[in-house]
Formats: structure tokens, C-alpha cells, sequence
RNA sequence: GUGGGCGUAGCUCAGUUGGUUAGAGCGCCAGAUUGUGGUUCUGGAAGUCGGGGGUUCAAAUCCCCUCGCCCACCCCA
């Protein structure tokens, strides 16, 4: 086939066999969603590239789809909390607060592929704006353990890093960053990378004078000391006396513990996240195998809005994209079969017998039954081999013979067994979902 | 970006001392008489052998270039 046929490299095509999967996986979405009560938004795909550049590092913004069309600058999503921002900026009158609104974009970035990471993917983000307590943190994380579960993946297959960027940046505020606190989100974006780098290249990068962080030695070494902590007892204790960042930890645990997770979450000081724009709280989701990357990322982003140019308001939320945990699930041989679904096969003989048929199969439709019917002149062997191909349930047969009676014939495909139906009134069974 | 592997029918793959019309399984299509599927049997269609160039009387097979896919490393959400 030639090149320029193909789909471009690192983006999907989904055929019914995908698609159903990706249903499958999408209807998980949106019910854990329904399930607290969050409410379903969206955005377009191309947004103002200002919207995303943040000049802080990040790679996110590096790897930007990026076009220019009359005289604007433009870029396809790269990840939502920018849209949403910019959405709830716009009326930020009149929105009645606590928000809960979750989406399903896709989003979009240039960047090297490789396992579990494609240019597209869809991400589904859930975000609680207008409340600043670390209940919503909770609530979220509850959340996506909810979608862990519902898709079976084993508990303790997957675990929360928890880490609260206050508690660094408290910590720093009192020595390292002392003068210079405006170096803490370009930090962050450094330490992100230590599970992938290695401490030694997070101090590498730390302390390069050319850098943005640009620490001496000794302060680079203490921030790197710090982030190996793995027990919050001894963060706090190592911490400034009266750290809220701590306490918000503390306090989170405590609420997880409540909703009866607290053996899927650990405190990680190394856990900071990417994203210049997160203030508080962050934690991601990791299978404990650590064969993948991580599977959802959030955070608590309090200045966002403000940064926008809107009023200081209080948001966090996550992200977990369809890539990630398909590997996840494929590699468990966790994905479901999927097949079609169809509740019955309308099938005509003849053309004398198609307006009786059109009248079946749309009596059948509106009792809400997926009827597919028969639209050429087919032999009976092929349309009910058609019908088992695509599994439909029943096969509605109208011949010559049915229609002098003014019945229908009705065939159930899974025990053979057949009768027969008036045509005015054919009797569908309620629909199977 | 570097190294390695792979690229032959829709799919999974056979096919080397270079040698007639390039194969299998699955799938697809069509039959096995009159209006009955999932099984079986028979037959059929389908391939610029990823693309381009070169060597040769002759290339799927050897060489060069190129594109694509996979793995590892590098890099990085």
C-alpha cells in the first residue's frame, strides 16, 4: 500500500474490532464518572498555541502540533486542563462552585514513539474546580481506583505515588530556594525526570549553571537527598515544623483510608510531575511490575486560573489515557471479547415481500431493538449465515408463504428453534443492553 | 538519534548454492438441486514479493539507497 495511505505514524485507525474495545473501555470511563456525579464537557481539538506554551521546560509544550494559518497561531490539544481552564475562565461569573466535569479528548503530541506511547491518544480527565481541601484529591484518587477495579486489574497490580509539591517547596522555601523561589516549577520539571534519568542526571541538571534551576552542588545534592524519601513520617519530620503541605498529606491519607484504599496509594517524595502548573498534591498511577509508564497522572493546579488572568480558584484532576493501560490490560489478557451485538435480521425474499418487511423491522426498531435488514435479493443460506457472522439474536424470515398468512417467520439462531409471528404486530424482546 | 530484526495474498507465515506460470493455513467469494446458519467437502478470486536503483542471460533470493514496522539503547511523559 503506499505510504501516504497509511495513517500517519503514531496515530490510530479503529475498526469495529477496536472500536468495540475502545467502547468498552470509554463506557468504564464515563460510568465511574457518572458514579461521582461529575458532569461531561468538551473542547476543540485545535486551541490558540498560547494556550499550552508555558516556558517552563516542560516537554509537553516542546512537542506541540503546531500550525499557523492566517496569520494565527494554532495547535492541536495536547492535554486538556488548558481548555478546561480557558472554559471555565469564560464564565467564571456565573459557574455555581464545587465544579465536577470530566471529558474524553484526544490529545495530541510529537514525539518518538514507542511502547504504550503513541502521537494520539485518548485521555480521560476528570477535575474538581472551586474546592480547595484535599477531600477532592481523595475523591479522585477514589475514582480512578474505581476504574482500576471495574476493569479488573488486580489490586496491587497497580499503586498511587502520593507526594504534595507544597512540602518541597515548604521544605526549599526555607534554604535552597530561599532566594529564589520563582526556580521551583523549573525544578519540578527537572525532577520529574528522575525515575527516568537517575538521581545522578536530575543532580546533573540541578546544578548546570546554564541551566533554568541552576543550583550549587551542595543544594542540588540536598534535593535529590530529599526526594528518596519513601515514608511520610520521615518526610514531616525532616520537613519545616508547621508544614500545611504535610498536613494536607497527612490528612489525605487519612480520607483514602476511608474510602478503603489506602493500601493502593504510597507516599513518594520523589513524585512532582511534569506540568510547570501544579501547586499541591500530585500523585500518578504505576503498574508495580514497572514494565510501563505511568498510567494517570493529576495534581492539584490552584494557580491556573489566576495565570490566565482569572481569579484565584482552586482546581485538581487527573488524567489516564487509552494507551497505557490497553498494554496494561493486553498484557493480562484482561481486554474483553467484543463482539457485535445485533438483535435481529430482517430478511425479505423477494421484493413482494419488502414493504412487509421494511414494516417489521421498523416495528422492531422502535421497541429500541438494533435491526439490521436485508437490503438486496439474497439466498436464505447467506443471510442466516450473515446473521450468525454478525450475531444477531433472531432472524425475522418473510416469504411468499408468511406473507399469504400474514405472519412472519422468526428464527432464534441459538437454539434453532423457530415460530411463527402476525405481521402486524411482531413480538421483539426488550433490547439486550 | 544509534544498533539489531523484519517487510512475500486481507491476516499469520513458508519459500537460499539466484533458474520454468511464487506457496500454505486462516479469512473472503462461489458451489454441494427445490426456503434454513454455525460443521464438512469441492472449487475460485486475490500478491507492482514495501518502494527505487544496481549486478546478472536470469533476482522474492545478491549489492546500494529509501520508506515502514518491531525490539533494545538514547531521549523524554
Amino acid at each position: 500500500m503506499s505510504q501516504k495511505l497509511q495513517a500517519p505514524r503514531g496515530t490510530r485507525d479503529f475498526y469495529p474490532d477496536e472500536m468495540r474495545l475502545r467502547r468498552w473501555l470509554f463506557d468504564h470511563f464515563e460510568e465511574v464518572a457518572r458514579r461521582y456525579g461529575f458532569e461531561q464537557i468538551d473542547a476543540p481539538i485545535v486551541e490558540h498555541e498560547e494556550l499550552f506554551t508555558r516556558k517552563a521546560g516542560e516537554e509537553i509544550v516542546e512537542q506541540l502540533y503546531h500550525f499557523e494559518l492566517h496569520d494565527r497561531r494554532l495547535a492541536l490539544r495536547p492535554e486538556m486542563t488548558p481548555s478546561l481552564a480557558r472554559m471555565v475562565l469564560a464564565r467564571s461569573g456565573s459557574l455555581r462552585m464545587p465544579l465536577r466535569w470530566f471529558s474524553l479528548p484526544q490529545c495530541w503530541r510529537y514525539e518518538r514513539m514507542t511502547r504504550g506511547r503513541k502521537r494520539e491518544h485518548y485521555q480521560w480527565n476528570m477535575d474538581i474546580w472551586g474546592e480547595p481541601d484535599v477531600t477532592a484529591e481523595a475523591e479522585l484518587i477514589a475514582a480512578a481506583c474505581d476504574l482500576l477495579d471495574r476493569v479488573a486489574i488486580p489490586r496491587g497490580d497497580v499503586k498511587i505515588r502520593i507526594n504534595n509539591r507544597k512540602l518541597l517547596e515548604q521544605t526549599l522555601a526555607q534554604s535552597v530556594l530561599r532566594e529564589r523561589p520563582e526556580r521551583f516549577a523549573p525544578l519540578c520539571v527537572v525532577i520529574d525526570k528522575i525515575d527516568k534519568i537517575g538521581p545522578d542526571a536530575v543532580l546533573e541538571l540541578l546544578t548546570d549553571p546554564g541551566g533554568e534551576v541552576a543550583l550549587p552542588p551542595e543544594d542540588g545534592r540536598f534535593v535529590v537527598d530529599w526526594l528518596g524519601l519513601r515514608d511520610l513520617g520521615d518526610a514531616l519530620s525532616s520537613g519545616p515544623a508547621h508544614s500545611s503541605g504535610g498536613a494536607e498529606l497527612s490528612r489525605l491519607f487519612e480520607l483514602l483510608d476511608a474510602y478503603g484504599i489506602a493500601d493502593r496509594v504510597v507516599f513518594d517524595a520523589s513524585v512532582v510531575r511534569g506540568l510547570a502548573y501544579y501547586t499541591g498534591v500530585v500523585f500518578e498511577a504505576f503498574d508495580t511490575a514497572g514494565e510501563l509508564r505511568a498510567i494517570c497522572g493529576g495534581g492539584r493546579y490552584d494557580n491556573l486560573l489566576e495565570t490566565l488572568g482569572g481569579r484565584h480558584t482552586p482546581a485538581v484532576g487527573f488524567g489516564l489515557g487509552d494507551v497505557v493501560i490497553g498494554e496494561l490490560l493486553a498484557d493480562r489478557n484482561l481486554l474483553p471479547d467484543c463482539t457485535r451485538e445485533l438483535d435481529a435480521l430482517v430478511f425479505p425474499f423477494g421484493e413482494t415481500e419488502r414493504r412487509a418487511a421494511v414494516g417489521v423491522a421498523t416495528a422492531l426498531r422502535k421497541q429500541g431493538l438494533a435491526v439490521d435488514l436485508v437490503l438486496n435479493e439474497a439466498r436464505l443460506k447467506r443471510v442466516l449465515s450473515d446473521a450468525d457472522h454478525n450475531g444477531a439474536r433472531r432472524v425475522y424470515l418473510l416469504g411468499p408463504d408468511e406473507l399469504a398468512r400474514g405472519e412472519v417467520l422468526v428464527r432464534d439462531l441459538q437454539s434453532g428453534e423457530q415460530h411463527t409471528e402476525p405481521l402486524a404486530e411482531p413480538d421483539g424482546e426488550p433490547p439486550h443492553n
